[in-house]
DNA sequence: TTTACTGCAAATAATTTGCAAAACT
DNA sequence: AGTTTTGCAAATTATTTGCAGTAAA
């Protein structure tokens, strides 16, 4: 709830305006503590009200992201899941047999960043990486 | 072609058949060196001859990456891109305003590829990796 | 009151699928 | 000949958009 009450502050600030529509959308994300889908989260909004739309969640999601509140992850199938950033940065192992998604410290980055940086004068985003493999449950599931 | 014949033999000896669709969708992700879009690579073809749909060019495309001869990397953007592995493995650079891909070696990551091991017993597919970010020439021209 | 925001339904866009016809081996 | 593979068109799925009505400020 705090950290949902310093996104809303931030957006008023910002001038947007405060429905509740957006106030589901961002409680839902916030509390959950984990990524979602727009469609995760429109679920779970609904089951307080039917009063929200799925363009409407997408639109929020969008703005979210471009006011750097939210990031956005592409999981490659075809899954994008969004989280607000209260947990810092952070990278995505998504197990692409189970669907898992592990949550590593950004830390383990910092190397590839600066070599990036060095070697190519890339910027990298690595806060929203996502790096693709397979698990430890799942390797000896084979 | 060289490569290409390669990849023919490999896909002969699986008992796949030897379409001229097959052969041209090939050629042309050999021949480029580089990374293409399913829509790329049928516009390619269709310079040559109308006789390749485009389902055609996804289903031998998935076909490649399941036999392990082609890499497919997801851009972010709804585009995903394939590319044979006539470089082997090597790390995808976005720049995610210009939308310009750089390939940088995976030499790279060999670090964090054991670090995720160790950590997490995470098998990171590091070789179909894209990061996004923003490259040298688009820092300056903003 | 003003203008941003929402819902709805239609539009996109990329990919997938069913099925009959064509073509490798 | 026998089975794979193809083309076509329709289906799918996730997301976006136009527009008229609703509601923050």
């Amino acid at each position: 709830m705090t950290h949902c009450h310093t996104i809303i502050e931030t957006l008023r600030q910002k001038g947007y305006r405060l429905t509740p529509q957006r106030e589901m959308i961002l409680e839902t994300i916030a509390h959950s503590g984990n990524h979602m889908t727009a469609d995760e989260i429109i679920a779970q909004v609904r089951t307080r009200t039917q009063a929200v739309n799925i363009a409407t969640v997408y639109r929020t999601l969008e703005m979210l992201v471009d006011e750097g509140l939210a990031c956005q992850t592409d999981l490659g199938d075809g899954k994008v899941i969004y989280a607000t950033l209260q947990h810092g940065p952070h990278v995505h192992l998504v197990c692409k047999l189970c669907r898992q998604v592990i949550d590593a410290d950004y830390e383990m980055l910092s190397p590839l960043n600066e070599q990036l940086l060095q070697k190519f004068g890339f910027s990298a985003d690595l806060q929203h990486i996502s790096i693709f493999g397979v698990c430890t449950q799942c390797k000896k599931g084979e």
